[in-house]
DNA sequence: CCGTTTCTTGCATTCGCAGTCAAAGCGAGT
DNA sequence: ACTCGCTTTGACTGCGAATGCAAGAAACGG
């Protein structure tokens, strides 16, 4: 093998750099010389576990203090097809919602020492361009905030690369999932309302294809009819506060008496919806009408508002999701799992509860 | 050299993996042996601008498809140096201003070619571990839209990694920095409030460390006193909605008579204020009290606030941060920069303007 | 048809580090 | 002094892709 040093006998087969190079950054190489010891000594001062006695291991932390050595993460990934690298696919940082997930999602992955990377998707769109991206850095995982097809979600399948929905799935696909339990959240608030004499319900839902604000809508559903109540108007927004706006308009409009309450599929429409009531449709909110929401974000406290809502358990969630992905990463074999967390009524003032 | 197969004479030197392994992924050498050519042209097929035949691109391709191969971005970067990795790091992600910001830089990295490793602060706290992982991972650019400290600044420049603080920089420190102008902000909406009539002031600024909203106090301050209003009293609130109540109650209790308007260092703080006088001081918004904001967030538009702020263009701001970095990542040598965009006045509803 | 230029393509090497293996060091026991 | 365990250390290889170099192929001019 052609060498280009003839010097330096004893230590091993690098050709030490010009003296005073254009060099950007220290290696493992350069600490090894200044310490004089070998690269795989640095290497294991490093690596935590490893086999160092306390006078080499000193040695070679001046010496890298000394050159401002920083281990390449790179190349470590590397080598050891560890990353340390997990892929949050999100959609709408826009929301009130999902920042505060992403907020406690980097805060939980920290917590395992992983670091995030990011793809924020504009429109839930380009996710197949997206996904190539995900595959191309080798995360250790995925945590998903936006829809996959299943021919996505199979392709990261195919590459062994756990995958954690957080609330949402696919129906019909095992998957891992965390979710904050939509049926119970709705159910509990129904019960309320109901019990408060509340008899005419609209619900203003989310897209038709977003699973858990049709699940919202279902149980509702599911739960008023089990209280005899039936045909209850239903109508769609995109979970902004133009669309909680518009919808209680709709539901207003609609050849029917007017709703004594209604359920949203999130906050920030209910939000929407209890401005439309109050300053476009002087329906004083909760006295002639009661409005309820879901997710508990930061702004239904304010109180202009103090919506009644389920405050999902954010927190606890995005604790789940990185404990179930941290897990499979360890052991690819695990199961698909998926864990329901359930979330907590807030009272508020934006509804007569019982 | 020991080498494991003797097969295989004309194909590189890699020895073919066994047949039917474990194998998760397949890399460049799989697809080349399957297309029959050579590591080197498979690389190049991926490479866009490398010299390739139709011919062979297309054999490659196939062949690639087939194995699902994915370019190995780990390996690429270990050497091209370029991780095409852009550290963000940023605080108060539940804030209301900061998740649009992330946004807007991911959407603007993206059109790069740049991903986001995403490292969102609790506190701003434990900057320096945080540091640690960025210069770990050899990331292309940094982008702070957190405070450092003089040493922090000097340690990513000594790596020679460009980095670009948004909405903030360091006092007498040469460093990029892309603004909102929050001189000319502050002193429009004082302007127009004073044509107005308003001649009794109070401040609700934010921490004394933050660079930003000490500008913005400091530009009110000095606006006034050009106006011939001097004394006007400052508290301090930490940006979230809380502070804004606590702000207004204090400012009311001073011994003096009750201000006219208040200017706040953020739209939360500003929309905190109005609750608190509306419903705790019963101070009607605007007729007896105006009051003005700054960010220009999303529920700062909704019916019950309306508020009067300055609009932050946030998208233009994080493309010329993206622009700014990139331009210093390929050309290292470009000097340091600050780059100020002007804010839009949103006229709302929650001050009585000229 | 041959010399010359331009494209293609493969070989070998490199990026920085981790992990394997074997050699070396070090006690303790006999 | 010698052997047997155990720890510490170093040489070497390879992770997967990019690239300088040079050889080979194709195109071109005369």
């Amino acid at each position: 093998m052609a060498r280009r040093n003839t010097r330096a006998p004893v230590q091993n087969r690098r050709p030490p750099r010009p003296a005073q190079p254009l060099q950007t950054t220290a290696t493992s190489y350069d600490v090894a010389r200044r310490a004089g010891v070998s690269q795989s000594a640095v290497s294991r001062c490093f690596m935590p576990g490893a086999s160092a006695s306390a006078k080499m291991r000193e040695r070679v932390m001046r010496a890298a203090e000394e050159l401002g050595y920083t281990p390449n993460a790179i190349a470590r990934s590397l080598i050891t097809r560890r990353s340390n690298l997990i892929a949050v696919l999100i959609s709408n940082l826009t929301s009130l919602y999902y920042p505060e997930v992403l907020s406690e999602l980097a805060a939980a992955a920290s917590s395992h020492g992983e670091r995030i990377l990011l793809f924020a998707l504009p429109h839930e769109s380009d996710i197949d361009q997206t996904l190539d991206q995900v595959l191309q850095y080798q995360v250790d995982g995925v945590v998903a905030a936006v829809r996959l097809s299943a021919g996505q979600l199979e392709s990261i399948n195919r590459r062994r690369i756990p995958l954690v929905f957080f609330n949402r799935y696919l129906k019909d696909m095992p998957a891992n999932a965390v979710c904050c339990d939509q049926f119970d959240g709705a159910r509990t608030l129904i019960t309320r309302l109901y019990e408060a004499g509340h008899r005419r319900f609209g619900i203003i839902g989310g897209p038709k294809d977003s699973v858990v604000g049709e699940e919202r809508v279902q149980a509702t559903l599911e739960k008023l009819t089990e209280l005899g109540i039936v045909d209850t108007p239903v109508v769609r927004g995109d979970y902004d506060y133009a669309s909680g706006k518009r919808g209680l308009h709709e539901l207003v409009k609609m050849n029917r008496r007017p709703p004594q309450v209604v359920v949203c599929a999130n906050d920030v429409m209910a939000i929407g919806c209890i401005d439309a009531a109050r300053f476009e449709l002087s329906l004083p909110v909760p006295e002639k009408l009661s409005v309820v929401g879901f997710d508990g974000v930061g702004p239904a406290l304010w109180t202009s508002y103090r919506l009644t809502t389920i405050r999902q358990p954010v927190r606890p969630m995005a604790e789940a999701t990185l404990r179930l992905l941290m897990d499979r990463i360890e052991n690819p074999a695990l199961p698909p799992e998926k864990r329901v967390l359930t979330g907590q009524l807030i009272k508020g003032n934006s509804a007569r509860l019982a």
